[in-house]
Formats: structure tokens, sequence, C-alpha cells
DNA sequence: TCTTAACCGGACGACATCGTCCGTTGGACC
DNA sequence: GGTCCAACGGACGATGTCGTCCGGTTAAGA
């Protein structure tokens, strides 16, 4: 029990891990990032440990249970996409910002079909650290919106939860269609128009009270129960 | 094995069932759409056994595997599609008619979450008349879109595919949020309003290669495995 | 009312996955 | 090279679901 609070996560200095342990965690991380991929979020744990030419035994030792390793697992796509949320911010153009923001997220979406899946499902702890993430995040996305809409690109009567809608059902998308960036495209690019201000054509219905803690920007999202069986 | 070919699908005629088992076949079907609905399509077979009252073995008698359980407990749905199909071909303003069709599917997918899941994972084997049944759907949705972009409404480059973009995103958006109606119309209306010819502004990427098949509006659709374990 | 066959439902074996246990192996340090 | 202990991995029990079996029940027709 020494060991608890290191080495779940990379992140927090080596924790003098003995150097075959942090070989196997980097192949684990990696067969993880590819079974889920390929096989969905919910693929047998086995499957991981026996890709990547380890027992089970060595995967729970690392990582305890699933959510864990998922977490794991896509800890380098969270700082992906807190970056692309920064650099977002950072372009003078605040529609380009916008735009490059939601091609990014969509683009990682579709490239690893388990990271969508894996954060509509799988957080439903968190810590402060990712609850300061996640508000910084909540805030950074409302500013970058409020900008773009200020410059007269983005329609007057989007709301930041639309943006949470617009990545959700690319996922579900990119998730039933995994071999289909055509597809992933062609509605990233149908929505971007979409949010356009000269596509403002009539009223839209009102927005959902979804809060944009359930997107894969933060680092954290909502405690929502993954679509299991009952 | 006299009673092969009647009794799955209860548009065949009565098959001489006897009163209770017709009486328990319905609440079957009762019970599957709401537990379907409820706790996704995989949920445990005993739960909608449970739920209608009944034993595991009536109902395994009645619907040998899952597949055709929820075959048999969305073929309404199939049929309401269809409907919404030849409407929508019959209104004289082709723009309304392809708007009230997306706007009727989405509306299903909205109210019975297990709806879309079922047609995306549940359907590898056809029949003639569904392979039928199928052709027609395609042709008629294909006629829709044209109609509609001669009429200048719907955007010339407009693709058949993009439908099921649509429709497949969508229902992504109902299975992760099951209960927020209020995204799901926020995204139709997006979407919609993208369709429109007045909201092109620049060009789109290349089309998918996706086949309408896939969609839930034909009677069948592509084998397509279910994203489950490995 | 009586017969009979269709129907009912709980118990059951098979199977898959989870997460743990424990004897063995082999890095790290002297 | 030797010692120690962290790390290894396969085997294991627990759990949950699937689909079947079989003895009891009941609807339908004479």
């Amino acid at each position: 029990m020494r060991n608890s609070g290191g080495g779940i996560l990379s992140d927090r200095g080596p924790a003098r891990l003995r150097a075959d342990a942090r070989r196997n965690q980097e192949r684990i991380l990696v067969s993880a990032r590819a079974v889920f991929a390929e096989h969905g979020i919910d693929a047998p744990m086995a499957t991981v440990a026996r890709r990547a030419g380890v027992g089970v035994a060595t995967l729970y030792r690392r990582f305890p249970n699933r959510d864990a390793l998922v977490r794991a697992a896509f800890a380098q796509q969270i700082e992906t996409c807190a970056r692309a949320l920064t650099e977002a911010l950072a372009d003078p153009d605040p529609w380009r910002g916008f735009q490059r923001l939601v091609e990014t997220a969509c683009e990682l979406q579709r490239e690893e079909q388990g990271f969508p899946a894996a954060f509509v499902a799988a957080f439903p702890d968190s810590t402060v650290e990712h609850a300061q993430a996640r508000e910084r995040a909540e805030r950074d996305l409302l500013t970058l919106v409020r900008r773009a809409q200020a410059a007269g690109a983005l329609r007057a009567d989007f709301h930041p939860s639309d943006l949470a809608v617009a990545l959700l059902s690319h996922c579900g998308l990119v998730t039933a269609l995994p071999r289909d960036s055509a597809a992933s495209r062609r509605l990233v690019a149908y929505l971007l128009q979409s949010f356009r201000a000269e596509a403002a054509h009539g009223a839209l219905p009102p927005p959902s009270a979804l809060s944009l803690r359930s997107l894969p920007l933060a680092a954290d999202s909502s405690p929502r129960q993954r679509p299991s069986r009952a």
C-alpha cells in the first residue's frame, strides 16, 4: 500500500518503478489505446494484457480497475485537448480559434474511437486538481464562444452547450462508423457552417441544460453511468 | 417444428397461438421496448422477462435470441419510419417533406433510445421481402433528395449519405443523453439549417461512401457487428 | 366434465469476465 | 557473484448472463 498515489498516472514522477515495471506500464498503455479503439471501451482487460505481452495481474497491479486504465490511457489525449483549447484562445481570429478547436477535438475522436466513449462513460470520480482544470476549461470555452460572437462570426443564438451537443453527436458518429472519416469530416463541416452567423435563418429551439463538464475538453466529466447492462 | 416461420413477427397471422401465449407475447414486446429504452439494447433478457411477468423460457420460446426480440419489438417503429417516408414523398412541398422525415426519424430515436441502437447493431440477416422494402426505401429517399434539390431548397452539394450521417450522429447523441430532448432538437435544427440551400457557404469535404441501407428508415441494415466486447 | 397437448416458469449447466492470490523470476544494489 | 524484494504471470473463485430442460399447469375442444 506504500505505492498508493503514485504510478497510476505517469505524470507524478517515476515513483521509483523498476525498469521492467516501467516498460510494462508503457506497453499496457499502448495496448489499451489500440484495443479500446478496436473493440470499444468494454473490451476485456485480459485482451489488453495479452496484447501487451503481460499477465492480467500486472495490469491490475498498475491500474486497479478499468476506469483507471482508461483514464491513464487517454491522459495524453486530454492533454492534447487542453492544449488545443489554449491555442484556440490565443488565436487572434476568434472564429478560426473556435473552428480549429472543434476540428481538433473531432479529429482526436476520429483517430481513437475509444477516446470519446471513454469520456462519456468513465469518469465518476474527480480529484481537486481535475476539478480545477475542468473549471478553467469551462471558463476558457465560454470566453472563446463570447469572443467569436462579439466578432460577429459565431451566431448570436449559439449556446455553449451546443458545443457539447456537437461533440457528443460526432462522438456517436465515429463510434458507429469507426472507419469512415469522410462521414466525420462531413458532419463537422455541416455543423461549423450552421454555427456561422450567416447561417442563422429562423429561430432555434431552446438550448440544452447540458453542462460543459461532460465534454472531453475538460479533464473531468459529470458522473454519467456507462450505457451498460441493467 | 410445425410452428417455424410463425409467431416471431406478429404480422403473419395468428398462427394458432393459444390465448395466454398470445397475451404473453404482447406483454413481452411491451416490456422489451421499455427495458431496451431504459437500459439499452444489451439489457439482460431476464430483465425483460421479469418485467413482462413471464419466465425466461417463455421469452426464449417466442423469440429464439436477442436479435429476434429486438427485431420484433421495433417492428412497429420500422413501420412508422416507412410510413413517414411515404408521407414525405407525398408532400407537395419537397423541402417540407424532407424536413418532416428527418424530424420524425429523430423523434422516434428520441422517444425510444433502444430503437437507434437496435438498428445499428441487430440485423445481420435479411429476408427477400426485407431486401425489397429496403431497396424501395433507398429509391424513395433518393427521389426525395433530388426533388428537394430541384426545388432549390436543399443545397446542391447535399449527398444522400449525409442523411445517414445526420441520423447516425443524432442516434449517438440520444444514446449518450437519453433524457435530454432539448439537445436532440437543437442538433436537428442545426443540421436542417445547414442542409438548406441558403446555408451553403464554401465547399464541403467529399461525402461518405456510406450506403443508405444502414439507415433505420429501411427495413434492413448492412451487417454491422454490434460494438460489443472482443 | 374430461382429455390432452400446448404452454408456463424456475432451476440448471455452460460460458465469459472480473479482480485476487500466491509461488516464481529476475532487476537493483552491495 | 550474491542477496533481497519488487514485480511477474497463471490459476482461481466469484459473479452475471445466456439459452435449455423438465415437471407442473391450463386453455381448448369433445
